[in-house]
RNA sequence: GGCGGGGUAGCUCAGCGGUUAGAGCAGUCGCUUCAUAAGCGAUGUGUCGUGGGUUCGAUUCCCACCCCCGCUACCA
């Protein structure tokens, strides 16, 4: 059995996660989930970030101890993603126990294989953030702390470099060999022209006089700074340190997902740190795009902060339509290499237009003819079995090209071919045929229509059970179809049914309908703004 | 400033030397009524960012300029 271990990045737990930390979660998810059918023995790991100064502030602020709050708020983080139906497989919390041994044994390697020295790192520091900023927020700050409006200082202190210069040949090379290594292109193109121009520098990673955080073991006066503990949970979550069989089993890693602007931390730093510690790079880092926020009257598009006050979180969207809506918007309407933007009358819109017009639709007109014409079943004793309505080609090839599209994370593109391949022809196929008023002259005609058009559902919910995990399940259990829907995969769509003859509805019907998939949104009721 | 990507219909985008520049959504008009007031069909006079140039011919190639976005090192 193959593996498959993917990771997400982990989180800060400073505030709750809004629909942009979910767009990440949501796309590894999709992978995971169509691992997992095409038979691969999938690991899916998740996090956050706890050992941070910041949190340690926002702790002491509400009056708790640090690890009572990461406590609260993994717990936060975990019930956002159970209700969007996040398969992960573990969380890892940094601030655990066992994390903290293991990324020990890991920086001690390191420092045993000759690529850690102390130094010292001088640089723009704010005494009321208690970190150093960086050379641009200086100059664009005209000197002061973003935050804080204070003057930053110039401050020395002594710390501990990883030599990462060290590794920049190896590196390029590296990306030379492995063209995606780096996904999508444009930050592979990034990161080699930033190497290649100005070359790695050697980085701090450690921090003196923190409480919290993790002890460097060869000198305990300091802490490890984030990204050298941040990162390790990719390895200390699959055993790395305490269960070398695991370890050995899931590593490398097949595929990182993390967000656009931490590219350089997962493309060079973190295979350097690897190789450092005589360990393999992983193999690939696919880096998403963000979610902006359209302001509904200036039509203005933002980024989302908490200081314009736009942050939509995931459960306002959960509850006022559902986890299946949520999903859909975002893996269709956001590209996931590109960025992507959030609007709530967007949001009715594909909504409507796709998940309750095309799809949800669909269904309800197929199992309602089913259901008045034939008393739910439907048999054809002779001639070809139904096939799928696909709109050009061979449905072998359809189902191709949507693998295609998927494993290499083109979901939206996945979901418009779904639609526009499969869905819309499938009615206009009903249009054109009219099975409703065919069945007046010729029954079993009309049976051969209807079968197709069941058939395309049948498709349909295979392909779309990584995306839609509970929908596709209520769509493909409407009818009888004998394959185990834990067993189908994306080879099945591609087949005939095993049970030839025959289909029966089985979809549980309210006084002899079906109730609809996904209700349309009156966009007039708006109580969409709160 | 440097490097990279981009500016095409109201919106999101495809096209990247050649007949009248395309798709989806939204809008408008029909048809239909099996279905969630759903479905199907028809419907765009768009300076293809601006100005030059190459060419028989440019949205597509070259140059300049304007605008937007990303990266430019320790800020998920």
């Amino acid at each position: 059995m193959p593996t498959w271990f993917q990771t997400t990045a982990i989180d800060y737990p400073n505030s709750r996660p809004h629909i942009g930390t979910a767009f990440e979660k949501l796309g590894a998810d999709v992978q995971a989930r169509y691992r997992r059918m095409e038979g691969y023995d999938v690991f899916f790991l998740m996090g956050n970030d706890e050992n941070t100064a910041k949190v340690s502030r926002q702790a002491a602020r509400l009056g708790l101890d640090p690890q009572t709050y990461c406590n609260d708020m993994a717990r936060q983080f975990r019930s956002v993603w159970d209700a969007l139906d996040i398969s992960y497989d573990v969380f890892i919390q940094t601030s655990s126990e066992r994390h903290k041994q293991c990324c020990r044994k890991f920086i001690q390697k390191v420092y045993d294989n000759g690529y850690i020295y102390k130094g010292s790192y001088e640089g723009w520091y704010c005494p009321e953030c208690e970190e150093f900023k960086t050379q641009k927020q200086y100059d664009d700050s005209g000197g002061l702390c973003p935050n804080h409006r204070l003057a930053l200082v110039r401050r020395t202190e002594p710390c501990y470099y990883f030599k990462l210069s060290a590794f920049q040949d190896r590196l390029l090379q590296h990306y030379q060999q492995h063209p995606d290594f780096i996904q999508p292109e444009s930050r592979r193109n990034e990161i080699i022209s930033l190497i290649q121009t100005e070359g790695l520098r050697d980085v701090n990673i450690s921090r003196l006089g923190e409480d919290w955080g993790i002890r460097i073991p060869f000198d305990p006066e300091f802490t490890i700074y984030v990204w050298f503990d941040a990162l390790l949970t990719y390895i200390t979550g699959i055993g790395y340190g305490d269960d070398e069989s695991t370890f050995r089993k899931y590593w490398p890693a097949d595929v990182h997902f993390i967000g656009k602007d931490i590219t350089r931390f997962h493309c060079a730093l973190w295979p350097a740190m690897l190789w450092a510690a005589g360990e393999q790079a992983p193999r690939r880092v696919f880096a998403h795009g963000f979610v902006y926020v359209k302001n509904e009257e200036s039509g203005v598009v933002e980024k989302i902060s908490k200081s314009l006050g736009n942050v939509i979180e995931p459960m306002e969207v959960i509850s006022k339509f559902s986890s299946e809506a949520f999903r859909y918007y975002f893996l269709r309407e956001c590209p996931y290499p590109s960025d992507g933007e959030f609007s709530w009358s967007r949001f009715a819109e594909v909504y409507n237009a796709e998940l309750a017009n095309n799809l949800g639709n669909l269904l309800s007109r197929c199992v309602n003819l089913i259901v008045k014409n034939y008393e739910g079943v439907l048999s054809w004793a002779e001639g070809p079995l139904p096939q799928a309505v696909v709109a050009s080609g061979e449905l072998p090839e359809f189902v191709e090209r949507v693998r295609q599209q998927v494993e290499s994370f083109h979901y939206h593109l996945a979901l418009q071919a779904i639609l526009r391949e499969l869905l819309t022809p499938t009615n206009q196929y009903l249009e054109a045929q009219a099975p409703w008023k065919l069945v007046r002259t010729d029954a079993a005609a009309a049976a051969q229509v209807l079968g197709r058009a069941v058939e395309s559902l049948r498709v349909a919910a295979i392909l779309l059970k990584p995306f839609l995990p509970r929908t596709a399940a209520t769509l493909y259990h409407s009818f009888d179809f004998t394959e185990p829907w834990e067993q189908v995969r994306y080879a099945t769509a591609a087949q005939p049914p095993v049970s030839g003859r025959q289909r029966r509805v089985i979809a549980p019907l309210q006084d002899g309908k079906l109730k609809p998939l996904f209700p349309r949104i009156d966009l007039s009721e708006a109580n969409l703004h709160t």
